[in-house]
DNA sequence: AAAATCAATGAT
DNA sequence: TCATTGATTTTT
């Protein structure tokens, strides 16, 4: 080809889709020349829908089977994404055995991608409806006037599964049009400002402008009140960022006046978009502090690893001040230029730790959250891009934020489970991700825990990871003392009052007459989880699930956690119609009920999903909290994490049983993460913190480990219990969901393929199929195989091969209709 | 994943 | 013969 002369461009495009291949599409000429990998397109994809996808690679090569469609906008003038980005989300495909269409879908905000919605409207031109037939001409007067209706809701309203063909008939008779919605969702927030009109820029105009107002106050008030903030006077160029308008009215000043100032041209009111996250402090001052010396010495010693290993391991105790060391990092590595990422379970976000970190980095720092709405994701990510937060605070999906110098990731409670992701593909989890994503950028990465994962703990041990320890408590500080209640012996000696012992009620008694505040920890929200017939022991149960439901006092209502169902509470029982029906069980609600019985002068309030939904809600219980107006806190385990209450004195947990007796081999790490977890939250100043906890297994080895924050034995222990079944982290689990309709299609399809696994790899690797926990959800029944991987197999290759097996036997007829979902690390 | 197409079954 | 429903294929 010859040199200048124009070649058509192509560029090979990721849609978010669950589809394992890029997509090849034409650039019209007048944009050929600016196009380039990492711009946002928005393309034309199947017959009438339009997506948002990402230029991979530009190239020159039409494709030989099929002419490509043409790029209809392009969205950027920069990368958005980068492409070390699309690595990372290649990367993050196949270990995780997904899509990278669907790790695209979760890491762009829904804001940056463009999408479309068939929709049909009635056609204004139509006037034969004796042409259509009853459920035809229905169908259009339903149309006609509701505007407009998008498939789904057609296909709701006709009772039919697809609509199809009923909106071809229509229009075939010219009776209705499709049109594409188009919607960008982003919308930047805007703020309103006022400032004096240029002509006013000037001292002496100014003054005159002063003296012509003598007679009118209310407008003078206006302009006193501008010139207090801005003083034009002084420095004439300050006007152009002017002042909030809500500013004239906060100060009870006339809005009215203001216009008539705006009408004769002495204001004039623009907009700005502002950052929804500048709550901008001026007087902003980093505030600084010093490390006690337990916290020097392990932050030399973190320096001094990171010399050498690229991911260290920060295993300190409940209230060691591990945030101080992270900040100091932070602080490093911001003066050194590099970005830094702070990684938190979800939760934990939300709360004093966020407030803490702007107080300290102010502006630097970007939050990326899930309570946020997605609006302000995109501002996080478009910020980045223009390299405005070096700093982000954010949950797992802030691993796929379009990072372009990462010095430092730290990862806050790094054994928290929320960090795997559970259900949509990608099932990954964000601590993994991450130490890729650091090695990608040649970033060093600190893991910080309490109660490392024992996956964590043993890569430190194998040297893999460097290990500093933090025993000491931060200050006067000191571990709560901990004491057992035997809820087995309580009952035999009838000291028993339901769920609570005496015992517990009298030091909750004795804390409160202290004036001090109790934390009261049931991992199980609503009132109760069974309702029970007391005639034929019959439970209300899920009709699409197979779980009871659990009965919520508040709304008089029976929910299923696993579907949503809910339904009105039931007065007889379902099988044999008698009304003793008993409520079974403890949750939050009747715990908080109870207690206001047992101690009528407390101030109970209770903290779980249901009562902090919103943010506002969830915000305004902490400061309730802090401002000591409650006196007991009844919450489930998101009151474990990262709540520091000074006044919060004990702890008691409700039901030590159902944690540590878990059907799943984690069990017992588990339950030692969380009561550590639920204990430290007691006694965070000088006092001493005591807790309390209700078991019927007061002899059982893990509650001496606790009592003794002897982490390292439950490591030994469970070291030797992993080896010898063969878990992690001795092997990697691969767990594979088979979900159908039919119980029994499961079933067959789960033992073809556990058979036709274990020929392929071995028995020893592959274990069951077996019924998972609970059988049915949503109508759907599932089984699950795990397959056990030892150390030294390679994973790429093996993925590969099942990956193979499963999509060869997906073909075949037992398979039909069989949901399989492959979890890598699973949970 | 969603929509179009194909195949099979049922109603008039 | 047409309509409806379920299964399979295609999407650039």
């Amino acid at each position: 080809m010859e040199i200048g002369e124009e070649r058509t461009v192509f560029v090979d495009a990721l849609l978010p889709l669950p589809i394992p291949r890029y997509f090849t599409y034409r650039v019209p000429r007048e944009w050929a020349g600016f196009v380039q990998a990492g711009l946002r397109v928005v393309v034309p994809f199947g017959t009438k829908k339009v997506l948002t996808g990402v230029i991979v690679t530009v190239h020159h090569n039409p494709p030989k089977q099929y002419q490509a469609k043409y790029v209809l906008e392009i969205l950027d003038d920069a990368p958005l994404v980068t492409s070390s980005q699309i690595a990372l989300f290649q990367w993050v495909a196949d270990y995780y055995m997904c899509y990278p269409g669907e790790v695209f879908q979760v890491a762009l905000p829904a804001g940056l991608k463009i999408s479309s919605q068939s929709k049909v409207q009635a056609n204004p031109e139509f006037s034969s409806p004796e042409t259509l037939t009853e459920k035809e001409l229905a169908l259009y007067v339903e149309i006609r006037d509701k505007g407009a209706m998008s498939y789904d809701e057609l296909a709701k309203f006709a009772e039919v599964k697809s609509p199809y063909h009923l909106i071809k008939a229509l229009v075939g008779k010219d009776a209705v049009i499709i049109f594409d919605e188009l919607k960008d969702r982003y919308t930047p927030k805007v703020q309103r400002k006022v400032r004096l009109a240029s002509a006013f820029e000037d001292k002496l105009v100014v003054t005159d402008l002063i003296q012509s107002l003598e007679e009118k106050p209310k407008q003078m008030a206006i302009l006193l009140h501008y010139l207090q903030y801005i003083p034009v006077l002084r420095s004439p160029e300050m006007n152009q960022k002017g002042l909030a308008k809500n500013s004239f009215s906060q100060a009870g000043l006339s809005e009215s006046s203001l216009q008539t100032l705006v009408k004769n041209e002495v204001f004039e009111i623009f907009d700005v978009v502002v950052s929804r996250f500048d709550e901008t402090d001026e007087n902003f001052v980093p505030s600084s502090f010093t490390l006690n010396a337990p916290q020097e010495k392990a932050y030399q010693s973190i320096l001094s690893q990171f010399q050498e290993k690229d991911v260290v391991l920060l295993h300190g105790i409940t209230g060691s001040g591990k945030t101080e060391i992270y900040i100091k990092l932070i602080q490093e590595a911001l003066a050194n230029g590099d970005q830094v990422l702070y990684l938190l379970p979800e939760i934990a976000l939300t709360t004093q730790i966020v407030v803490r970190l702007k107080r300290i980095f102010g502006e630097q720092v970007g939050i990326y959250h899930s309570k946020f709405s997605d609006n302000e994701r995109v501002e996080v990510w478009k910020s980045i891009v223009e390299g405005k937060y070096p700093f982000v605070v954010g949950v797992r999906s802030s691993v796929f934020l379009p990072f372009k110098n990462l010095g430092l990731i730290i990862i806050d409670e790094e054994h928290e489970t929320s960090f795997k992701q559970a259900d949509p593909a990608p099932r990954y989890h964000a601590r993994d991700v991450a130490i890729v994503l650091a090695h990608q950028q040649k970033a060093k990465v600190l893991l910080g825990s309490a109660t490392p994962s024992m996956e964590t703990y043993y890569q430190a041990k194998q040297d893999k990871y460097g290990l500093v320890v933090l025993k000491e408590r931060f200050g006067a500080a000191q571990l709560p003392e901990m004491h057992l209640i035997d809820t087995k012996y309580a009952n035999r000696i009838k000291q028993m009052k339901g769920g609570f012992s005496v015992d517990l009620i009298e030091v909750l008694a004795e804390n409160l007459k202290q004036g001090k505040q109790s934390l009261l920890f049931q991992n199980r929200r609503g009132y109760s989880p069974y309702l029970q017939c007391q005639d034929c022991d019959w439970i209300a149960t899920c009709h699409q699930c197979d779980v009871s439901l659990t009965y919520h006092a508040r709304e008089q209502e029976l929910r299923c956690h696993y579907c949503g169902h809910h339904e009105s509470l039931l007065h007889r029982c379902g099988a044999c119609g008698s009304a003793q029906l008993k409520t079974m069980g403890y949750g939050t609600e009747k715990l908080e009920e109870e207690l206001q019985l047992h101690l009528p002068d407390a101030r109970v309030a209770r903290m779980d999903l249901d009562t902090t939904r919103s943010k506002t809600a969830f915000t305004s219980l902490i400061t309730e909290i802090q401002k000591g107006q409650v006196d007991i806190l009844v919450g489930t385990q998101m009151v474990a994490k990262g709540l520091d209450f000074d006044g919060l004195s004990l702890v008691a947990i409700f039901d030590a049983d159902k944690i540590i007796n878990f059907p799943d081999f984690r069990a017992h790490e588990r339950g030692f993460q969380l009561i550590t977890q639920v204990a430290g939250r007691a006694g965070r100043r000088e006092v001493q913190g005591q807790v309390f906890i209700q078991t019927n297994q007061p002899t059982h080895r893990l509650f001496t480990y606790i009592q003794e924050g002897n982490y390292e034995q439950l490591y030994a222990d469970e070291m030797i219990e992993r080896e010898g079944y063969h878990y992690p982290p001795f092997t990697r689990l691969i767990k594979l969901v088979m979900r159908h309709f039919e119980a029994r299609n499961v079933e067959t399809a789960a033992k073809d393929l556990g058979q036709l696994l274990k020929a392929k790899f071995g028995n020893g690797r592959v274990l069951g199929p077996e019924k998972p926990l609970i059988e049915r959800i949503r109508n759907q029944y599932a089984m699950e195989i795990l397959i056990k991987l030892e150390k030294g197999v390679a994973l790429a290759a093996f993925k590969k091969q099942l990956r193979e097996e499963l999509d060869t036997l997906s073909t075949k007829p037992a398979f039909k209709g069989v949901q399989i979902i492959v979890d890598v690390d699973c949970n």
